[in-house]
DNA sequence: AATGAATGAGGCTTCATTCAT
DNA sequence: CATGAATGAAGCCTCATTCAT
C-alpha cells in the first residue's frame, strides 16, 4: 500500500505458502507412515499441531491437498533425476544414471517415495477407478523410451520393444521401493542400484561381439 | 467328500464351503471392478444377492474374507504356474515358463489378478501398516531365487544377485498387470510375455561364448 | 417361499414401512417445531429415539426423507380437499369448498401444514435455488383455474384472469397458515375460512343483478 | 455531515456507515441470488471484495447484519409506498395505490424484495423459531386495517373483517412476488397489479346499488 | 480499521459390526 | 442359517466467530 516494503499480498503469500508447505510435508509423513487410506485430515492436522479446519482453510479439500503432495514429490523427483540423465551423451549411460538417480532418490527421499506410491495406489475416483493409473506413467515411460530408441539408433542397444523395456525398468525400480518400505535399512540401496544397472545393461546391450573384452564399463 | 449321503455336519460343511466360495468369488469381482477401498461388505453382499449379515456369519470379519480372497487367488496362481515350471529341467526354461505362466494367468484370471494387486496395496493393519508387504512375496521370491541359484550352479546363468533378480522379475510381471488394468485388451499379453522372456533371458544369460549360435530358444 | 402365510418380503416391508412412517412423522414434527434449517438428522433421530444411522438405513439420504415428507403431506392434503371439491357441481360452491377444506386442513393437520411451508421455503438445490418454486404450485393453480373457467363459462363469475385469481386464493390461504403459525389458537380458523369465502365470493361474483336477494349461500 | 473537516469520530462514522451500507447491499445481492441459507459471510465478503473479518468488525454478528438488511429493505419499501398512499383521501384509492405501489416496488427493487422474503422465511432463533414471524407484519397490517376501517366508516366498503382482509392483501402481494421470483419477466407486474386492484376492489366494495352504473372508477 | 489465520462445533454420509428374530 | 435392523465411530466439509498483527 505504501512503498518499499514488501506488499501485504506478498507477505501473506509467504506465510500462506509456508503453511501449505508444512501441511504438505505432514501429509507426506502421515501417508508414508500410515498409508493412504488411513491418512485422514484429522491425523495430518494432529501431526501438524493444528486444527482440522486449518487444512480446509488452506486447501480447497482433501483432493487438492493430495494433488499438491503428488505434484510436490513428482517435481522433486524429476528435478533430482532428469537433469543428470540428460547430461549423459550415450544412451547406455543415460539408462545407468536414470536407474542410479531413481534409486538414490528413494534413499534421500524415503517418505516422499512411499507417499508417492501410496497415492498412486490409493487415490481413486468416487467410482473406485484409479486416478493415477498407468496413463500417468506415460511421461516417464516416454522419457525412457526415448533413451532406448536413441541407443538402438546409435547401435548401442540390441533390438527390443522400447515400451516394454521402459515398463520393466520403472517396475523394477518400484520393486526396490517396495522392498525398502518393508525391510527398511536392511535393503542396501547402493547394491540394489548396482544390480539393476547390471541387469538392464545386460538386458539392453547388444550380444557380445566375438572379440569383446570387458562387458561392464563400471560396476 | 465323494459319497452322496454324509452326516449333517459334513453336508453343513459342504454348503458352508459353497457359500464361502460364492462370497469369495463376489468379493474378487467387486474388488477388481471397484477397487479395494470401495469394496464394502454391502456391495459384495449385493452382488452375491445375499444379506450383509451373511458375510459376517460365514467370516469372522472383513479381514478374514479378504485374507480368504488372497489365499484363494494365490493358490490358483501357484497351481497354474508352479507345476509347469517345475517340469522344466533347465533353469533358463524354468524362468521362461515362470514368466509365460504368470503373464498367461493375468490373461486367464484378470479379475483375480487385479484383486490380488488391490488387496496387496489396500489391506492395512489398523495402524496403517501393510498386511501384505514385501514379506508376503518371500515364498514367490524364494522360488525364483532357487531357479537362479540352480542356473548359476549349472553354469547357465551369469553371476548376479539372485534376490535382486527375483525382485526384478516379479516387479516386471506386476508392471505388465498394471498396464493391462489401465489399457485392457490394447496390451498384447503374448507380446509382453515374449518381451519379458527375452529381457530376462538376456539379463541372466552368460555373456555369449565366442562361437555360440542362436541365443533365443524360441521367439 | 412356502405358501399361505405372508411372505417374508411382505413382513419386512411392513416393518420397514412402519419405521419409515415413524421417521417421516418425526421429521414432520421437528420441521414444524424447529424449522427446516434446524431440522438435522440428529434432531429427528433423537425425537424418534433412534440412532442417526437408522435414518440413513431407511432412506437414501436426507433428500429422500424430505421428499417423502413432502409427498406424504401433499397426498394427505389432496385427499382431504380435492374429492369434496369435485363433488360440488357449481363453480362457486367448488371455490367455497376448496377454501373451507384447505383451511380446515390447517386445523386438523397443523404440523403437516407447517412442515410443508417450511420445506417449500427451505429446500434448496446446492446452488441455492428453490427446489419447490412457484412451478410446483402449478398443479394446484390449474385446479383452481379450471374452477374459475367453469364459473366464467357458466356465467356464475365475472370476468377476471383465472391465473391471477388462482394465485391470490392460494396466497391468501397460505397467509392464514402463517398467521396460525405465529398466533396459534388465537387465530380462529373457522372465522378465517368464512372471511376468505366471503372475500373471494365477492371478488369473483358477477356484479349484483338489480333484483338480487341473498348474496351468500351460507354464512 | 456537510462540512469538509470534521472530528475524527464523525469522519470515522461516515466511513463506517459507508462500509456498513456496502456490506448490507452485498448481503442483499447474495441473499437474493443464493438464498438465505447459502448466504454465508464468506460469500458476502467475497462479493464486497473484502475480508470476512470486516463484517464481524462492523457488525456484532451475522444476526445484526441480517437485521440491518431487513430494516433497510423495509424502510425503502415503506418510503416508496406509504407516502403516496397517504396522499389519497379515499379509502378505496388508498387501497389501490397501496397495491400498485407494493407491486411496483417488486419491479423496481427485485433483489430487495427477494431478500426480504428469504430473510422472512429463513431467519430463525437458535431454537428454530422464526425471528420475523407474522408479528413483524403487524405494522403493515395495521396500516391496511386502518384503510379498511376508514372505508367502512365512510360507507365506501362493505362489512368484512379488516384484519382478515389485510392479511389477504399482503398475502396476495407476496404471491405475486413468488411468481416473479420463479418466472421472472414472464410475469407482467402491471397486469398483476391491475388484476389485484380489481380483485380487492370487488372484494371490498359495497354490493352494487340497484341503479349503479360503472363499477370501477378506473382500471 | 482491516486482514488473514485459526478454531471448533455441527452436519451428512459411509461402513463394519452386532443382534433379535 | 439367514435376515434385516440398528449402532456408533469416523470421515470430510461448511461456517460463524475470534484473534494477533
Amino acid at each position: 500500500m505504501t512503498s518499499g516494503t514488501r506488499s501485504k499480498g506478498t507477505r501473506s503469500s509467504f506465510l500462506e505458502e509456508a503453511r501449505r508447505a508444512q501441511i504438505v510435508q505432514c501429509a507426506i509423513d502421515i501417508i508414508s507412515t500410515h498409508g493412504y487410506a488411513q491418512a485422514s485430515l484429522a491425523l495430518i492436522a494432529e501431526r501438524a499441531g493444528i486444527s482440522k479446519g486449518v487444512i480446509s482453510y488452506h486447501f480447497a479439500g482433501k483432493d487438492e491437498l493430495i494433488a499438491q503432495v503428488y505434484t510436490e514429490v513428482m517435481t522433486l523427483a524429476a528435478k533430482a533425476v532428469l537433469p543428470r540423465v540428460e547430461q549423459q551423451p550415450g544412451a547406455s549411460d543415460k539408462l545407468r544414471v536414470y536407474i542410479e538417480g531413481s534409486i538414490a532418490f528413494i534413499g534421500t527421499h524415503g517418505p516422499h517415495s512411499i507417499a508417492l506410491l501410496e497415492i498412486w495406489n490409493g487415490l481413486r475416483t468416487p467410482q473406485g477407478k484409479p486416478v493415477f493409473d498407468a496413463r500417468s506413467y506415460e511421461p516417464g515411460l516416454d522419457f525412457l523410451q526415448n533413451i532406448f530408441r536413441q541407443g538402438q539408433a546409435e547401435g548401442e542397444f540390441r533390438r527390443f520393444s522400447p515400451r516394454h523395456m521402459a515398463v520393466a525398468v520403472r517396475s523394477a525400480i518400484d520393486g526396490v521401493l517396495v522392498q525398502r518400505i518393508t525391510y527398511g535399512d536392511k535393503v542396501d540401496l547402493e547394491e540394489s542400484s548396482r544390480e539393476l544397472v547390471d541387469l538392464f545393461h545386460a538386458a539392453t546391450a547388444k550380444p557380445a561381439a566375438p572379440t569383446r573384452g570387458s562387458r561392464r564399463p563400471r560396476a
